[in-house]
DNA sequence: CACGTTTTAGAACGAATGCTCTATTATCCC
DNA sequence: GGGATAATAGAGCATTCGTTCTAAAACGTG
């Protein structure tokens, strides 16, 4: 019934991420993302109602995509160091898979993004669970695993991608590695 | 012979420190500034120029602070494991009792912060350098040191201050007993 | 006490921003 | 084909922003 789409989703969120990424977490005003995607102003407030809007379904697409890389079928499962460690490198190939999501969710926060006060703390809520029973299922303590299979590979990546490197392939073995000794110590600090 | 100051330099940087933590990065307008410093407009650009002017020297007292605790005398020193474990350490340290320059440095960017172009990589020179001439000294490689004494605390840390949580005492000694472990092991990954 | 210098003080300006509004165009169903 | 629906299109509005400007106030020095 109604008229197709000219501009895409994807095309708009697309464009808004190469102006962020780009020109800084302050450049993404609704004019440069029309002028990037091709779509006009109007189009933009009819399907996301407002700046927010554009932005929120922007980081909502992009953690989709990490919790798909990052949360395993099973956690802790049958060898739960080996789980971890799967998490933990998972973080780096991500980042060296999906440079733009990463440098998205690693180096911008919602608040800086976004002139309203949303919080995305609902959409972190798998990652916590996932954390705390593989930390369950482990004998170091809950500060250390949460250092190996998120601290860690979060600062490792962050470092590369904020100075604009992409992020090497092998960084994920050697991210890999740290936590795996990380979580295999049994001594919590 | 000058007419002396009404607001010194350090009620002007703690101020919009105020904004930035409270508000969010875009927030920190000359207006605001003003506002919550008690000087006026004119005597903030008399003193610095521009608002990037005050973000500037805000960033730069951070960094100078920082680098008062993480730089130690002597690198790598005779015990070079006991060295980078101490500067591990030290992030954690210098976030807990110094709360509002750790934010400022592990939570903004520059880029979101200022209008300009405006790099601060001159800044970190003092930073890797030392942490280069610590791996120099070890014997697991140069990313695993970097791992250690760098992205292991500062992932740490901003887990908590992102959260808006104070960073506890006891976290220092959990990031040094992990990046002691981080050291100690010989195989680079 | 007058002079020079620096700071205070805030009104005013042009540019940019988020958003609204009206009109037009395309598509599907009957 | 006619009508309902939804997307396109961009001009226009109120507000906010960074910055500039002019004037006055305070302080040390001669």
């Amino acid at each position: 019934m109604p008229r197709a789409r000219l501009h895409s989703d994807d095309t708009v969120l697309d464009a808004t991420a190469g102006i962020l990424l780009a020109e800084g977490a302050r450049s993404a005003s609704v004019k440069a993302i029309a002028g990037a995607s091709g779509a006009p102003v109007g189009s933009i407030y009819h399907r996301y109602g407002s700046r927010d809007g554009v932005l929120v379904a922007l980081w909502e697409r992009a953690v989709r995509r990490f919790h798909a890389s990052y949360i395993p079928a099973e956690v802790p499962g049958p060898d739960p160091v080996a789980t971890g460690v799967a998490m933990a490198a998972s973080v780096a190939e991500f980042a060296h898979a999906n440079a733009s999501d990463a440098q998205i969710l690693m180096t911008l926060r919602p608040e800086d993004l976004l002139d309203g006060k949303e919080s995305f703390e609902r959409l972190n809520a798998g990652i916590v669970g996932a954390v705390r029973r593989l930390g369950d299922a482990l004998p170091v303590d809950g500060e250390r695993v949460r250092m190996a299979v998120v601290d860690l590979p979060y600062g490792a990546v962050r470092r590369h991608l904020a100075a604009g490197r992409s992020v090497s392939p092998a960084l994920a073995a050697e991210v890999g590695a740290a936590a795996h000794l990380l979580l295999s110590d049994g001594e919590g600090a």
